[in-house]
DNA sequence: CTTATAATTGATTGATGAGTCAATCAAGAA
DNA sequence: TTCTTGATTGACTCATCAATCAATTATAAG
């Protein structure tokens, strides 16, 4: 039962995050959703931030497994637009993962161990990027990592706060916009 | 007293958010920092929500009157590097205050007056760099102004997190690049 | 001095929600 | 069947906090 009963309590807590939008859910919601009471959530996860976390750890692994799957066997520019589209693909696109997404960024801020999560994460996409930015002069390809990273995370929070955001497609488009920029200056200058 | 209290307890709560890191600060805290008792605060703004409502708007005033102070006078690029430089300037750039703005957009998803405040920020941004952007053809115009908001978005995201993340100067090296770019590629092609 | 008005608070209420626990229930092993 | 182990829960406790209110104090006007 475990596994099952945890996959099922860490998809409600998804689900619950997205429909209120922030981490505020309680114990009864999510347990509820996932057809168990709060007693048993409790007691498979020990307590809430337990399950926060380890629900944020789960949507990171996702996506983790995704980008790598994406990049295996691309370099160079290539390698940089799978990062990308992975992480502005619909799947991630999702409104519930997004807000997810921020609210548990902010709740990073107080959490040490939601913290290091992040920074992992972070530290992760910037070291995908720059794989991908290796005929870069060192300099440029940080700079472009970066800004690709902002812009990326940019992006989300648009789509989060909705209205006349872009969706997945008009959102890739833009930062392949700019990694080709990027690309063109450099090679323009070569 | 009143605008004296006023004033008072909206500072304090933009320092209670920023030291808290999220919108749940307690009446008391920010009371007990403003020097008055939490029933004060209930007199004055009528509950919590009022609160963080009016402590918001008075953000996102400020930084209004910033911008409309730094773009006077001031057309094309110039006025679009205005628009940068003040939304990213030291200022805005503090981390109690982008602390407070990222937990504002987080609950701006379930407050209905929130979101509308933000939207309202949102597009005057756009419009803000849009009117600096008159050179450029109208379709690459909104999308420089949207890149370049969603960079804004992203520094100020990563700044959140704090460790690595890009200083007031470097972040607007980052994107005046970007607006560079556009300019630069716009003008070859013409 | 008296009175009205605003400022201010301590004490209280009521609601909410995390976490605990002792008690059932189910299923397989001996 | 009996025992053991894990699954499961309802009921309870405890803490926290927003909101209220009646009471007190200060201020200013007449």
């Amino acid at each position: 039962m475990e596994p099952i009963r945890r996959r099922a309590l860490i998809d409600a807590t998804i689900i619950a995050i997205g429909e209120h939008g922030a981490l505020d859910v309680t114990m009864a919601d999510i347990a509820g959703r996932a057809g168990v009471s709060a007693a048993l959530a409790h007691h498979y996860f020990g307590g809430k931030d337990d399950l926060l976390f380890a629900t944020m750890r789960h949507i990171l692994a996702e996506l983790g497994l995704e980008v790598r799957t994406a990049v295996h066997g691309l370099s160079g520019a290539d390698r940089v637009r799978a990062v990308i589209q992975v992480n502005l693909s619909q799947g991630q696109f999702r409104p519930e993962i997004i807000a997810a997404w921020l609210a548990f960024y902010v709740e990073a801020r107080r959490n040490a161990a939601l913290g290091r999560l992040f920074r992992i994460y972070v530290r992760r996409l910037h070291s995908d990027l720059l794989s991908g930015l290796t005929h870069l002069p060192r300099a440029g390809a940080v700079r472009t990592a970066r800004g690709i990273a902002a812009l990326i995370d940019g992006l989300y929070l648009r789509r989060a706060l909705g209205e006349g955001a872009a969706d997945s497609m008009a959102a890739i488009d833009l930062v392949e916009d700019y990694l080709d920029t990027a690309l063109a200056r450099s090679a323009r200058r070569a």
